[in-house]
DNA sequence: CTGGGGATGGGGCCC
DNA sequence: CGGGCCCCATCCCCA
């Protein structure tokens, strides 16, 4: 264990007898006693633990007992916290805790870690110990698995720095415990070196007030958990943003980070808009988005078969299958709900706006925005908000958005300022045009039709002036398609 | 400053 | 298993 002592935040004692006059001066450093002490006081911890001495706590792991002491696992895991201190055994001289959701070897690499700092993480079980580790509630290690993934993602940039990545291929081992912060700050310096590809944060805001999905925040245990060793001040579910963050781009619209849009502002797509119209850019940004997207590809690569199934119990003692998020603690009872519960961590948004460029998450969520903002779907007038009909009413332009308005409303306005719809109603059909493969086209509801990514010079087009004939793009995710 | 409404995003679940 | 619907939470804008 390698120990680089802060002396700027260290006391230093002179040694007794010694004067301030007399040389050479004996320093002690009380860093360096805490390290040594603290370092002692784990290794003799771990070997009770393997003598399986004062035990006082069983952990059985899909089948498999592991032996511990409940005070260090109170310390190390914010799940064990709460098992130990709200749960009916809290009081009882044995405590018992059952996982299913990972495997023995796994739960080996996490209470060795706990009882060593050691944190063996390779290719194969990185997932799969951060995913235990969020199940326990262990920020630390989540940081370190995350790091690892990171680190990995970035070989392809870094290949001519290749002294500085961590290979997939290769076992690493993490040092933690009471020198984390030296290696969480050799790991930023790392991430931020002159190699990175990655745009300082600072230069490109986001909305980190609002949650990404809706369980973050609001576990708060998650949130308040403080490992007993050193940990991050940031939370899990900051630390998951930030993930997801790092893969995403500002430029790049193919990863927006949800709400960002609001942030960039009204002018946002518009600025977007006249960038593309810059060639070098034009290229910068397809280069970006491709080396995101192949980011994601990896990340999903590098998730295992079955992200886990938990071992809940119904009250007929029935298991409940469920699959576990790898990124954080949400769990679905359906792996098609996790790949789309997914996209929130891998800032995937597949389906854009036409009309505005925007970019959603679900299809769903892009139909509903083009109903209400470019189709003027709602027969309410903006204004008064009465009920309008074809006869009553009329649909108004105002850039790439529409709204109903009433004829007393528009008269009540000077009618010169209403750019008043050229089709006049958007019951006329079909504005939103759909489509997969081109098969259905013809639907009499709806026709969809398919429109390559390259075309994004001529959604600008779209984007200035259209706000009718819109074609709305439907980009193949099969790729992300979990194996 | 505040409350209401719109827009957006995420989860559950039915078909 | 994907599509779609419903519901709810959150944020932002505006009166």
């Amino acid at each position: 264990m390698e120990m680089v002592a802060d002396l700027g935040a260290s006391r230093l004692y002179r040694a007794p007898g010694e004067s301030s006059h007399q040389q050479p001066q004996r320093w002690f450093n009380t860093a360096d006693i805490t390290v040594a002490h603290q370092s002692s006081l784990l290794k003799q911890l771990n070997q009770q633990r393997r003598q399986e001495l004062f035990c006082d706590c069983s952990v059985l792991v899909e089948g498999q007992l592991f032996r511990a002491h409940r005070n260090v696992l109170f310390a190390s895991s914010g799940y064990f916290r709460m098992l130990l201190s709200q749960g009916p055994d809290g009081l009882s001289d044995s405590v018992n805790a059952t996982f299913d959701t990972f495997s023995p070897e796994t739960f080996i690499v996490i209470l060795d870690f706990i009882y060593s700092g050691q944190l063996d993480l390779s290719s194969h079980n990185v997932i799969e110990v951060m995913s235990a580790a969020s199940y326990l509630q262990m920020n630390n290690v989540i940081n370190y698995c995350k790091n690892f993934i990171k680190s990995s993602l970035d070989i392809s940039v870094k290949d001519e720095d290749s002294d500085r990545c961590i290979s997939l291929s290769e076992t690493c081992s993490f040092n933690s415990g009471v020198v984390d912060e030296t290696s969480e700050q050799q790991q930023q310096q790392q991430q931020q070196g002159p190699s990175s590809v990655s745009p300082p944060p600072a230069l490109w805001t986001r909305d980190n007030s609002r949650s990404q999905c809706g369980f973050m925040g609001k576990d708060p245990d998650q949130e308040s958990s403080s490992s007993a060793l050193k940990t991050s001040p940031s939370s899990p579910a900051d630390d998951l943003k930030a993930e997801a963050d790092d893969l995403q781009d500002p430029q790049d619209p193919l990863y927006t980070l949800p709400g960002s849009e609001r942030r960039r502002g009204k002018g946002g797509t518009k600025r977007r808009a006249s960038n593309r119209s810059n060639q070098p850019e034009d290229l910068d940004i397809e280069e970006a988005r491709t080396q995101k997207a192949e980011k994601a590809e990896e990340l999903y690569a590098t998730l295992p078969p079955i992200l886990g199934v938990i071992g809940h119990f119904n009250r007929d003692s029935n298991p409940i299958m469920r699959f576990k998020c790898p990124f954080c603690t949400h769990t679905v009872k359906r792996k098609a709900d996790l790949k789309r519960h997914l996209r929130c961590h891998t800032g995937e948004r597949p389906y854009p706006c036409q009309a505005c460029n925007k970019r959603f998450t679900r299809l769903e969520h892009l139909r509903s925005h083009f109903e209400t903002i470019h189709q003027a779907r709602k027969l309410v007038c903006r204004k008064c908000k009465c009920q309008v009909t074809d006869e009553t009413g009329h649909v108004v332009c105002e850039g790439t958005r529409r709204y109903r308005m009433c004829t007393a409303c528009i008269q009540e306005v000077d009618c010169d300022e209403i750019p008043m719809d050229s089709l006049d109603s958007a019951s006329e059909e079909p504005a939103l045009l759909l489509g997969v493969d081109g098969e259905e086209e013809g639907d009499s509801k709806r026709s969809w039709m398919v429109a390559d990514d390259d075309d994004d010079d001529d959604n600008d087009d779209l984007a200035e002036d259209s706000g009718a004939d819109l074609i709305i793009q439907q980009v193949d995710d099969s790729d992300e398609e979990l194996q």
